[in-house]
DNA sequence: TTGTGTTTTACGACCTCC
DNA sequence: GGAGGTCGTAAAACACAA
């Protein structure tokens, strides 16, 4: 289950950063994410009906934001939901191969808020790095903007997160047409889905780092170090991704 | 309620690749 | 030169203890 996955997961990651790796062209895609195969293929297993787990969600989220700089979007009232097409999360046939049984990838939640994980649990009191997914839609941010300065940041919705989320397990590099169908279902501008990607890659890098340390120090604590997984990566069939180029250059 | 520490967006600087 | 990478950092948002 994808999200109980993301609940235990401390993001084993690849050890040292993209400089490392100076023969990236053939960067395996999230080799540590086994259940990439189950995320995609089988879509978001939350334990609920999913009745509709392949009709989608309509995306709540407003349009998309391109170029905050010039955009109006931050004159108030300026928001509205977004009729789009595309907030059912409808992709493009080429982006299948990970598909099963004809499902899309991504965007196939649970009709519904999404599932309350245990919140009375034993660690529901606890600080979780991944509250948001506990919390309610309803609790969620709307994506409200303030502003203070020059300087400004929005909170994602939970769901913009969690699909973020999704596309990050199955792979840490998005690519250009995943980036664009991402932001057009998500909200989101190309540029603020590249930043969230080069975000949530610092945010593994430092999990990492501190992972090692951790483990150099020998505090293995409960919930510092989780198992590997079992299963390589390269089992699974990548569906997008940076076949034979850099992240960057990737145009698929 | 407030102080503090952490996480999340967003950006600039710099680098690499095409 | 443009796009996108990392790294470092600012500041808002958030969680939690006192």
């Amino acid at each position: 289950m994808y999200v109980s996955y993301l609940l235990e997961k401390d993001a084993a990651m690849y050890p040292g950063s993209m400089r490392a790796h100076p023969g990236l062209q053939n960067y395996p895609a999230a080799p540590q994410y086994p259940d990439y195969g189950s995320y995609h293929g089988m879509g978001l297993d939350h334990g609920a009906p999913s009745s509709g787990s392949s009709a989608g969600w309509i995306t709540p989220y407003g349009p998309p934001r391109d170029e905050w700089g010039v955009h109006p979007t931050y004159s108030p009232g300026h928001t509205h939901i977004n009729p789009s097409p595309v907030g059912n999360m409808a992709f493009s046939p080429d982006y299948s191969p990970a598909q099963v049984q004809g499902q899309p990838c991504v965007g196939v939640l649970p009709a519904g808020p999404p599932p309350q994980l245990s919140p009375g649990s034993e660690d529901g009191h606890r600080r979780h790095h991944y509250e948001w997914l506990r919390k309610p839609v309803s609790q969620a941010s709307t994506g409200s903007k303030t502003r203070t300065k020059d300087k400004y940041r929005v909170v994602y919705t939970d769901q913009q997160r969690l699909e973020l989320e999704k596309e990050f397990h199955y792979s840490r590099y998005i690519t250009i047409r995943r980036k664009a169908e991402l932001a057009a279902n998500l909200g989101l501008s190309e540029r603020q889905v590249k930043i969230w990607f080069q975000n949530r890659r610092a945010k593994e890098r430092k999990i990492t780092k501190k992972r090692i340390q951790q483990t150099q120090t020998g505090q293995n604590g409960p919930d510092t170090l989780s198992p590997e997984p079992s299963i390589t990566h390269h089992m699974i069939p990548h569906a997008t991704s940076n076949v034979g180029g850099l992240p960057n250059t990737v145009t698929q």
